[in-house]
DNA sequence: TTGAAAGCGCTACCAT
DNA sequence: ATGGTAGCGCTTTCAA
């Protein structure tokens, strides 16, 4: 079943079928109906790949994340392809698995579907990747790696503030003691924590005591390693910061299993917001950075960019904010505290 | 950049360009080294949609499932993503987020872009949908939710035996009063637990006490008022087994809420094993239903009816299995149960 | 082994 | 407001 007997049946050419599938340009209303008639009579659906090939435009987005199970990008992956629908776009999403020979093969997809724009959530992309899409014009926005610039947008979380609230948080009551659990040090978005982590003790006249910056992956199991180096130092800390929040439920694991109570006996912060956190015993004290607003921002900057002309990249900050659960509470004091 | 640029510069016909990138058909090793030079030389890229459109296949499959973000799958989605990447297929992967309406327009999607097959892993179809897709030969793969026929396969999962595991493991504890919270009276795979629920019990010489069947709604909160209902109980179970893990989930928070220790008052066990449910404290017991042997065997049925010609339909089965955690123990003896 | 050329189904421009 | 028709970029006969 194709427009041309759609065509026939309804009497009239396939332009003026076109003409009512698009609903660009006014036509009869009789003629209208008859091609509805037909339509309907022979349950024809329009082949899109026709489509994109008579008008050149894809009405496609590539949605690239590393990992579309880990916990973060659910949400985002969701919230993305709803906007699309709503836009009468399509979404063509592609996994990395962190691999370079799949990220490869995710961008070559990304260029034989013809796609309007790319939306990169993920650090793994190699600078020539980028390059090619860059180069045939394709609208491209990344999160937190990306440099703006010509259909380059960017999405910043603002980590700084974002930690800053939480070590607020945390010597507001009257925390001292206070370690971090870093992520992957390949990775941007990690060292800007770990180093607003720094800075934010600093400004709060607290200088980090050896050991105190320990080491993780941003897996759950980096968290429980990294809480076990913690826990044999000579001299605890009291709070615990961590890169993420998958890490701080390691963290939150491997206290539990020492007999280390959360949070009487140390406090614990993650960041994120991830779904989880909300659910853990105790739940998660977290930075929340909502999934909802990176995609609504991507989908924007894309489509800003393919349908609003808009060729100069923006630069979109995702605010941070604190969100107060359970595994946080007042320093114990000195006397109380274990060796 | 086209193929037809491509072999302008190559010095052959757009015939042999597609034979070289095709592999399909023997081309002369000098010829394909021109054409892979060409190739290079231009960063040309093939236009899928023009190929779909050339030899009539779309190489994609759909893949419909009610909401992303449901812990159960990502992963699912993952797995198959991997299984299309790695045949050369691409996949479509709509969310109907449980609406009719959007349900609609994922199979439109479906449609209009030619998809090879679709697998429907989601209940709310309705049968004027599948109607659609049967009519013009699409295979078709549900999950849990079809009836195998003509190009329409089936992915079963085992749920009888996963009740019965879970059942036996409860009573050798010495468990005899057992509650279920049940998920969705809408859902069919809902009420096949509930049944090989009851139908376990009998089986162990176990009669359902009153009020020991509470409705949940396969989500956290319904679990959580399910609990509630359960504790109000004159004569609490000492053991709860839920219709998923997120209904565990609840019935787990609402008991740490309420006071109840689990395992020690009370046991709970889950169904799905999503990740969430290790993470748990205590780790949740549950019945594992792997989402990868899922995902596979989708993708075969689907694969197997496009590429294989195979018509006929199949019925997969699902094994479940027993994982044995924290939140099951031993029957607390009669003296120590409160009131 | 290669080339020429007829489609694939649709859009969009040019007429009318 | 409508029809005719030339592409869009590729695949796939058919011939050579």
């Amino acid at each position: 079943m194709n427009i041309r007997e759609v065509a026939k049946i309804a009497g009239v050419s396939t332009a003026t079928v076109s003409r009512v599938l698009s609903g660009s340009v006014p036509v009869d209303a009789k003629t209208e109906s008859k091609v509805r008639a037909a339509i309907e009579k022979t349950g024809y659906y329009p082949n899109s790949h026709a489509r994109m090939l008579g008008s050149g435009k894809s009405n496609t987005y590539g949605l690239i994340v590393s990992d579309i199970a880990n916990p973060f990008f659910p949400e985002l992956v969701k919230s993305f392809e709803r906007l699309a629908v709503e836009h009468n776009q399509e979404v063509l999403i592609a996994n990395t698995d962190y691999h370079p020979e799949r990220t490869e093969h995710c961008v070559r997809r990304m260029l034989e579907h013809k796609v309007d724009g790319v939306a990169i959530m993920t650090s793994e992309m190699a600078p020539h990747l980028i390059q090619i899409l860059s180069k045939r014009g394709i609208p491209i926005v990344f999160l937190d790696t990306g440099t703006v610039g010509r259909l380059i947008s960017n999405i910043s979380i603002d980590y700084e503030h974002g930690i800053d609230l939480a070590i607020n948080h945390l010597t507001s009551l009257k925390h001292r003691e206070i370690a971090f659990v870093e992520g992957p040090r390949d990775l941007k978005s990690a060292t800007i924590r770990r180093d607003a982590f720094v800075s934010s003790l600093k400004r709060n006249g607290i200088k980090v005591a050896p050991g105190f910056i320990c080491q993780g992956n941003h897996g759950i199991d980096g968290g429980q390693r990294a809480m076990s180096e913690l826990l044999a130092l000579p001299k605890r800390p009291t709070a615990i910061m961590c890169s993420n929040d998958l890490t701080a439920i390691g963290v939150l694991i491997a206290a539990h299993v020492a007999g280390v109570r959360v949070p009487q006996d140390i406090s614990i912060v993650g960041f994120d917001d991830i779904e989880l956190s909300s659910l853990m015993q105790p739940a998660l004290t977290t930075i929340r950075v909502s999934r909802t607003e990176i995609a609504a921002r991507a989908f924007e900057a894309l489509y800003g960019a393919a349908h609003g002309g808009i060729e100069k990249g923006i630069n979109y900050t995702i605010p941070s904010e604190l969100i107060e659960r359970q595994s946080t509470g007042p320093c114990p004091p000195k006397s109380v505290r274990k060796a």
